[in-house]
DNA sequence: AATCATCCCTGAACGC
DNA sequence: TGCGTTCAGGGATGAT
């Protein structure tokens, strides 16, 4: 699962290999709704490569090559496409001869070419919160937006009052700030809480090289560091690194929440 | 307007 | 051993 991190750690891995490349021909190996206008990209170059949430960006002058690896999407630049790649639905051919990929096992990803800030087939990038790793991530204004919330994990995962949090560190971020995940109307105190903890959480993964859980690979196709640190995803029983209490999961929002019962506590 | 369930998809894990 | 079922989740969508 792609975040911030891992997208960030994929371009900077990416961005030496693609900037300045022209892209001479497109294929589509395997047609799905997902992706759109591909054909749209031939002939252009591709000027810088930038990230908004978990999306990648790659700015082709009067077009955007908008990117989302989903569950499974993996990208990364070869003079050939490894062998055990066995998803590999888009090759983007540069000027340099390597061929940009796109693999995708589970088909969640999204690969779209648009006219630069046209993102109505997008609705979540078009309503992207703040970058939480810039001055844009305002505490005030998030302090207002977390003090009239429902449920406090589904809005960090709807992207809406900040950008790129995905499951694992929206459970790791409200660990660290002791909210439960389906705290509602927060006190100005846990929104400072979690809004400091939202930028730890995101700058160790991104020192991290992101998260390997599974799938996710970076720009050469390595592992990352990150899941050797986390301290509640994925660890449903094993001792709170805090206070020792065995970690739970719950269903919230649709997703599999990971807490400790004692130290995130739900109040009124 | 905000919130929620449903769906998409593949492969690993699980139960019998 | 093998087959069927369940589960994982980002985001679009439609319903409430």
């Amino acid at each position: 699962m792609p975040e911030l991190p891992e997208v960030e750690t994929i371009r900077n891995d990416l961005a030496p290999e693609l900037v300045q490349q022209t892209i001479k021909r497109v294929e589509v190996l395997f047609a799905d709704p997902h992706y759109q206008n591909l054909e749209e990209a031939s002939g252009r170059t591709i000027h810088s490569l930038t990230r908004r949430g978990k999306y990648l960006i790659a700015h082709l002058g009067d077009r955007e090559l908008l990117i989302h690896l989903g569950m499974t999407g993996q990208v990364g630049v070869q003079q050939e496409v490894p062998r055990d790649l066995r998803h590999v639905h888009v090759r983007f051919w540069l000027g340099n001869g390597n061929v940009f990929y796109f693999n995708d096992q589970r088909r969640f990803g999204r690969l779209i070419v648009v006219r630069p800030g046209d993102y109505a087939a997008l609705p979540t990038l078009a309503a992207m919160g703040p970058e939480p790793l810039s001055d844009d991530f305002d505490l005030h204004d998030f302090t207002s937006k977390v003090a009239r919330v429902k449920t406090i994990k589904a809005l960090l995962l709807s992207q809406q009052a900040v950008a790129g949090i995905g499951n694992i560190y929206a459970d790791e971020a409200l660990f660290l700030a002791r909210i439960h995940p389906q705290q509602g109307q927060l006190t100005a105190i846990e929104a400072k809480r979690l809004h400091e903890a939202i930028r730890q959480v995101l700058s160790h993964g991104v020192e991290n090289r992101g998260t390997t859980f599974k799938d996710y690979r970076d720009g050469n196709g390595k592992y990352g560091n990150n899941q050797d640190f986390l301290n509640v995803f994925d660890r449903t029983g094993a001792p709170c690194p805090r206070c020792k209490t065995p970690i739970q999961k719950l269903r919230v929002a649709g997703r599999g929440a990971h807490l400790c019962p004692n130290c995130q506590i739900l109040h009124e």
